[in-house]
DNA sequence: CAGATCCCTGAGGGTTTCCCTGATGCCACG
DNA sequence: CGTGGCATCAGGGAAACCCTCAGGGATCTG
């Protein structure tokens, strides 16, 4: 729980886009921060680590935008923006995460976001997006834009690519913490949930990736969180 | 020591500690030099974003610390390291990642590396391992200090990853098919051993790998199979 | 608007696994 | 001959697994 100073002037904010920025990473938040310096019509006006703290700061400060990243360390950064959504309806939150857009993109807009871009993203794109969703509108990369495109011709939502798509968000939440080698208790402690509740989102994954034992879906998640997040070895 | 003559367009930077960092996410190098901002004998004067850019700045200037991240584009940040060693045997590299500690900090000093740090950590701490590596000595957080202890203290030469060495030749067998998302009744049925029996040795595998749940075994198993038949390391 | 479908959340209850405590031979080492 | 590691199992209580079912909510569809 940081206050939500820094070394910003906080004094004249009723003249400027007042923003928060939840990620785990430090060095991130530092980063944002340089990019906006010489926007000054905006100001960061409070960081957040956490999701939880990003709520406590929503709730107690006004914020015209979120900027977002996917994971954070207590809950999915796309359960955060639905959290959101609850709390501020007209909040504004801008996803930004280091993943691929395949898969998170559509997510995260369905859960309320009003952008999503990639980390990799060059500067001025992201300024770009931050001024798109400041001003009302929405904000894809292009290829978040591609992917959206695709899922409209070619039918609904029901694309077939990795069949880890097809898992839901709360699935898709679950099968990457048992991919961290957390067990069922676990999870449903982290998560907040009974423990009956993640034996039936496990079974639902099971089903759905066609798998039949639990060593086998642990395997499963074991492998797809390293080939995600590995990108090398 | 190279030729000094380097026809850089920067003026100042006798007095200064040279920096290059890599790293595929702008925003994060941004960071980095916002946090480096108010040191003053410290200069950024090089950014890549491939390891690929990164040897090719290496070779027509001169640095006096590399900044590096572990998952780039291209190769790994690991090779990178070796790489850079092979290059200029004297230049000093930290690794900064977002992964956890007792994956790759050992790799990464293997390498070459002269600290390891996680970008969660917080901004003075990043200074301060710079600062380390610039003056010569090592730096490793708090976390990855333990780990390396630990694989000093458990196994002296071979590294304490390969404490699968320590398992017999029946515990290995059983680790594998668990690897493989076998079962336990499973490989009981494999072997031709009693359910009980194959109970027995994963207990004697969690002791020795110094594991403490059972879905933490299973993930351990399938790394350490994916990584065996992925490549030979 | 009514129905269908999916998602999220859980309960009930039977089966399996987990995990700890032994226990039995076997074999090697000092 | 004792000690200790290895491999093989049993018992039993706790936990996890797995299937079925079900209500409430959101969304899509005719």
């Amino acid at each position: 729980m940081k206050a939500s100073s820094s070394k910003h002037p906080v004094t004249l904010e009723d003249c400027r886009h007042r923003i928060l920025i939840v990620d785990d990473h430090p060095i991130f938040r530092k980063g944002i921060a340089m990019l906006l310096e010489h926007e000054h019509d905006i100001i960061i006006c409070g960081e957040a680590e956490t999701a939880a703290e990003a709520l406590g700061l929503v709730e107690r400060h006004e914020f015209e935008l979120v900027i977002a990243d996917i994971s954070l360390k207590d809950i999915n950064g796309i359960e955060l923006v639905k959290s959101l959504k609850v709390l501020k309806p007209h909040l504004p939150v801008l996803v930004l995460s280091m993943h691929d857009e395949s898969l998170y993109a559509e997510r995260a807009l369905r859960a309320g976001a009003r952008g999503y871009l990639m980390k990799q993203a060059p500067p001025d794109q992201v300024v770009a997006a931050i001024r798109h969703v400041l001003s009302g509108e929405l904000y894809l990369s292009a290829a978040a834009n591609l992917l959206m495109l695709n899922s409209f011709v070619t039918g609904r939502d029901s694309n077939s690519k990795s069949s880890v798509e097809k898992l839901s968000d709360r699935e898709l939440e679950i099968f990457e913490l048992l991919g961290q080698g957390r067990g069922t208790s676990m999870i449903a402690h982290d998560l907040r949930l009974s423990v009956k509740t993640v034996e039936a989102h496990r079974s639902h994954i099971k089903t759905k990736l066609g798998i039949h034992t639990a060593p086998e879906l642990v395997r499963a998640a074991v492998e797809w969180v390293t080939r995600r997040t590995g990108r090398g070895d």
